[in-house]
RNA sequence: GCUGCCGUAGCUCAGGGGUAGAGCACGUCCUUGGUAAGGACGGGGUCCGCGGUUCAAUUCCGCGCGGCAGCACCA
């Protein structure tokens, strides 16, 4: 809870929360003045707008973090002397410090750590904000051997009040700010993970070892973030893919996926959706080439900027001198071929926009400890599409995206959560003017759109702006998938004009977008935010038709086939197993309808419908189940188009 | 690519210098049972690959390949 108060003495943050309640003063951590967070300690001067930060408050977790790491610091170098620290922040969820050490960590440590790191909290010492000198500051950090600290300090600007803040015996460089003492942290923390990591997020720099952990204000808090890890690895994609049968990974193909029927059941569901979906709003459809000899890619600029990550193929070629070598790249992206296409024929601005799609098919050679299941592969196909039109079409073109990846998300389940626009990046193309018009094209459309948005500043492609569009699964994970560039480099590098109304030659614009991204990663997200629990138009099985008995059989098969002939996707089971095991194992597979028939089913000409997840039955005669089974199958996009 | 960890049956995993085990799955037979596991028997392994140490390597060491976590990367 956030007190505020009009102040018009010079005052401590500690005293004023005093002057409003004892309880108040007892729950203070942290004071925000003119919304800037900052010690509790730190005197007030002048007017000031001033909040009082108590457990409860967002910024108290940030905080809680924070100084669970440097705990951890503390704990480590107690315990491992000779350890080095470096930096510690809190991020997402808990923190990390980052320790230079020979010998490196393990997970075996962790009870040791943290236990230290309890009675250090137990120890409750104050944790005191010191200014210091820079010179000072260097020679205290010089003195205990920590180099890095030494480095940090002299990178800070000149006009940088340089802090340490003290608990006890420890101190550690840091802007603060930081909770009154180490026993107002709580002790609702937990060490995670181990991992290596470039001292400045380098990597030509030496590598460090990271400890991470979780911190929360109390123990339920720890407890139910700890549950979703648990639950999120149940939803795990891989594990997932392989209890499900959709899909399946092999050494002999690093980055690569194995689709069995039923993960491509639900990938097809996918790319007729996505089909359908652009079909009605005006886009065309193509194939391009998968090899292409290098000049293009050197034309486009891929080559020089990606070449390390592309596939190449050497061929020999022989004419009258004898033979040459000559190399083809896999393509790594689909924009120079449409471009080709563009460039067949001349194009009139009647002819534009163009909106060209195609679900095509990549290869990146990404690195091996990028690789991630569906979710990074080397081999993937987006559903890719490329909008040829004039800058003063941009704005309409990057609405109706926005319109149709608003739409697909949530026919998909989801909704976009986050809007973000990348913007340039240090290495890049085309020159500033065109950055100018690019960004403030995809800063008017995303206006026009009504989203509310944020910078990722520096994260744009190399030759555009890139608006991300994120989504939100069903355990609070933020993904991204669809994107639209904006993009005025490579028409002019490929040379794709059209005819203007003036009779004179123009440069088209590139708009880049894809809705689902890549249909491996989305079907990753899918599964993952489902739980392998498709909603029923997407199943990869609709229904099975299970007997009680043998004796059932024939009415079995018949019911099966008019299924099949409704265009379901449908199983059969006839083993001579009990229902209760059938039940089982279709229920496991998460087959969203199981249709028992037995003797009373088939004198009837009737099924019993079970629904995953559901206990009761419902009994209902053979057409009328058809009927609805068939509406529960379409897609939302048709059944919006029906009008049901 | 970097750091750490890992690679044993289809899957999940135990084991360990003397050529290997469990559960599930699979096969055969019995069972015909009304909504989340019926029973019996059985088959199954280049212990990731290549080198080294050793009388002996799946086990120890090195290299390679692949995976996992994180970092870096992500047109």
């Amino acid at each position: 809870m956030a007190a505020s108060k009009v102040l018009k003495v010079a005052s401590r943050a500690a005293e004023l929360a005093a002057s409003i309640g004892a309880g108040l003063a007892k729950a203070a951590l942290a004071v925000k003045i003119d919304g800037k967070l900052s010690d509790l300690s730190l005197p007030i001067t002048g007017d000031a707008k001033v909040e009082i930060i108590t457990r409860k408050s967002a910024e108290a977790l940030e905080l809680i973090r924070h100084d669970t790491s440097h705990v951890m610091a503390e704990a480590v170098q107690e315990l491992f002397p000779g350890t080095q620290v470096t930096i510690g922040p809190s991020i997402e969820n808990g923190f990390y410090y980052d320790f230079a050490r020979n010998e490196p960590f393990s997970t075996d440590d962790f009870p040791k750590i943290e236990e230290k790191m309890r009675e250090i909290m137990k120890r409750n010492a104050p944790i005191e904000r010191k200014v210091m000198s820079r010179a000072d500051a260097i020679k205290h950090f010089e003195g205990k051997g920590e180099a890095y600290k030494v480095e940090l300090i002299r990178d800070l600007p000149e006009d940088q009040t340089i802090t340490i803040y003290q608990q006890g015996a420890w101190g550690d460089l840091c802007r603060g700010p930081h909770l009154p003492s180490t026993g107002t942290i709580g002790g609702a923390f937990k060490l995670t993970k181990l991992a290596g990591a470039y001292w400045r997020g380098d990597s030509k720099n030496a590598m460090l070892h990271r400890i991470y952990g979780t911190a929360w204000r109390d123990d339920k808090e720890l407890a139910d973030y700890l549950m979703m890890i648990e639950e999120a690895e149940k939803r795990d994609h891989r594990k997932l893919g392989r209890e499900l049968d959709l899909y399946h990974f092999q050494d002999e193909a690093p980055g690569s996926v194995f689709w069995h029927q039923k993960g491509w059941a639900v990938y097809r569901c996918l790319e007729a959706y996505m089909r359908r979906r652009q079909d009605a709003t005006g886009y065309t459809e193509v194939k391009t080439p998968q090899l292409y000899d290098s000049s293009l890619f050197k034309a486009s600029g891929h080559w020089d900027m990606y070449g390390d990550k592309m596939f190449k193929v050497q061929i020999a070629k022989s004419n009258e001198e004898g033979s040459r070598d000559e190399t083809l790249g896999l393509k790594p992206m689909n924009c120079p071929g449409h471009a080709q296409i563009f460039k067949q024929g001349i194009k009139s601005y009647r002819d534009l926009p163009i909106r060209m799609s195609e679900f095509g098919n990549c290869h990146r050679n990404e690195a091996h400890g990028a690789m991630h299941g569906l979710l990074r592969v080397r081999q993937m196909t987006q559903d890719d599409g490329h909008i040829f039109c004039t800058e003063a079409q941009i704005m309409e073109e990057s609405l109706q995206f926005c319109k149709l990846v608003s739409e697909t998300y949530t026919d998909m389940g989801f909704k976009i959560h986050r809007v973000r626009l990348a913007t340039r990046p240090d290495v890049r193309g085309g020159t500033d003017e065109v950055w100018d018009k690019a960004e403030g094209a995809m800063h008017a459309a995303l206006k026009a759109a009504g989203f509310e948005y944020d910078l990722n500043e520096g994260d744009g492609a190399f030759y555009g702006p890139k608006i991300e569009f994120y989504l939100r699964d069903a355990i609070g994970r933020e993904w991204q998938c669809g994107t639209l560039q904006c993009d005025f480099v490579l028409p002019e590098r490929l040379d794709i004009a059209y005819i203007g109304e003036d009779g004179q030659k123009h440069r088209p614009v590139m708009l880049h977008r894809a809705t689902l991204g890549t249909f491996h990663r989305f079907m990753g997200v899918l599964v993952e935010h489902y739980a392998g629990k498709f909603p029923f138009w997407m199943a990869p099985i609709h229904a099975v038709v299970c007997t009680i008995t043998n004796d059932a059989d024939g009415y079995a098969e018949e019911v099966y086939q008019k299924l099949l002939d409704a265009g379901l996707r449908v199983q059969i089971d006839l083993r001579p197993e009990k229902i209760n095991a059938k039940i089982r194992d279709h229920s496991l597979q998460k087959v969203p309808a199981i249709l028992v028939v037995g003797k009373k089913e088939a004198e009837g000409q009737s099924v019993a419908i079970r629904r995953l997840d559901g206990q009761a039955q419902e009994v209902v005669g053979l057409t009328e189940a058809i009927e609805r089974l068939v509406k529960e199958a379409t897609p939302p996009d048709l059944l919006r188009k029906k009008g049901l």
